[in-house]
DNA sequence: AACACATCCTGACTGC
DNA sequence: TGCAGTCAGGATGTGT
């Protein structure tokens, strides 16, 4: 469900209340959202408990918060793919539970204050994992921590993200390479936006919208357009992206919230997701739904037509 | 290697 | 009310 949008909104929120908060207990009320860590539950628990957590931080999709090092041992970090469904709520041990809690990790805030970061994932597509750090390829900051400032772990990411491409909003972001990777790829733009390796960070939603303001068809081969219509496609990406940041992300139901189990507000601005059989709002045609990869594609049959011919404006 | 597809899951909602 | 079918923001493993 969540794509960068969602998953910054909720990094924006633990940094705030975790940086410098340590672990007390964890639980694990379904073992199924470790499912990325390898070592079992009890290896999770024991590994988890006791650390100081020192920040958040977040490429694409993935989200990691850096844990205190024991001497002589590598750099781990906690690490968290919300999946579809997941959720990350704060929440004060009173308040009640939620339905579909899987793992709760119980912390005392720099503040000395007790919380719980609840993760909860209806389709546990999602996971937690205690995972160690590797240097980035390219030696830059592995990721977006909200800050500025260089720490021991920065050019360290995950090894389970290690080969996650950067996303719009990375600094490091490289366009070109993007642009360079479209060219050589003959499958339809909105796999190639969705694949994590050419660009991180877009999802179901967020590809329709910056297809649907580029008036680019989901099924045009990537290798098909010219580089200007592409690099104002991947400029609606990033323009999209940030607007759904300032926004808090998109929430239709209850399946995306932040840290305090809030809505965000970018559905309103959506144009194409969800709007099917709703007039476009350039043109007034009715917005199509296709299935698509066992999912669903939006778009104007109007503005956003397949072209054959190698020049699509 | 590049590409297309199936698969992991549960719950909410719709229509008969 | 019950039940079947449909839908859902993602990543990964497998087969061609």
């Amino acid at each position: 469900m969540p794509e960068l949008p969602e998953v910054e909104t909720v990094r924006a929120g633990l940094a705030e209340s975790l940086t410098g908060a340590k672990v007390q207990s964890v639980i694990v009320h379904d073992p199924r959202s470790l499912k990325r860590h390898l070592a079992g539950s009890r290896d999770f628990i024991e590994t988890l408990s006791g650390r100081k957590i020192e920040a958040a931080v977040r490429r694409g999709k993935f989200l990691w918060l850096p844990l205190s090092r024991k001497r002589g041992e590598e750099q781990l970090a906690l690490m968290g793919h919300l999946g579809m469904s997941g959720q990350m709520l704060l929440r004060s041990p009173d308040f009640e539970a939620e339905a579909l809690t899987r793992v709760t990790i119980k912390v005392r805030t720099a503040e000395r204050e007790r919380l719980e970061l609840r993760f909860v994932d209806q389709r546990i597509f999602g996971s937690l994992a205690i995972d160690f750090m590797e240097e980035t390829p390219d030696g830059l900051t592995a990721g977006f921590s909200g800050t500025n400032e260089l720490f021991s772990w920065s050019n360290l990411i995950p090894s389970q993200a290690k080969h996650i491409a950067r996303d719009p909003l990375d600094p490091n972001y490289d366009l070109d390479a993007v642009l360079k990777k479209f060219k050589a790829k003959h499958s339809g733009i909105k796999r190639v936006l969705l694949d994590q390796q050419v660009v991180s960070g877009i999802g179901n939603i967020y590809a329709d919208e910056s297809l649907w303001r580029a008036r680019i068809h989901y099924d045009q081969p990537a290798s098909t357009i010219s580089n200007a219509k592409a690099s104002l496609l991947m400029a609606e990406v990033t323009q999209v992206l940030a607007a759904a940041v300032e926004a808090g992300g998109t929430s239709f139901d209850e399946q995306y919230k932040n840290i305090n189990g809030e809505s965000g507000y970018f559905s309103v601005s959506l144009n194409a997701y969800g709007m099917t059989g709703l007039p476009c709002n350039r043109c007034g045609r009715a917005i199509r739904r296709d299935n698509w990869m066992n999912r669903g594609s939006h778009y104007c049959p109007n503005c956003q037509k397949l072209r054959t011919s190698r020049a699509s404006k």
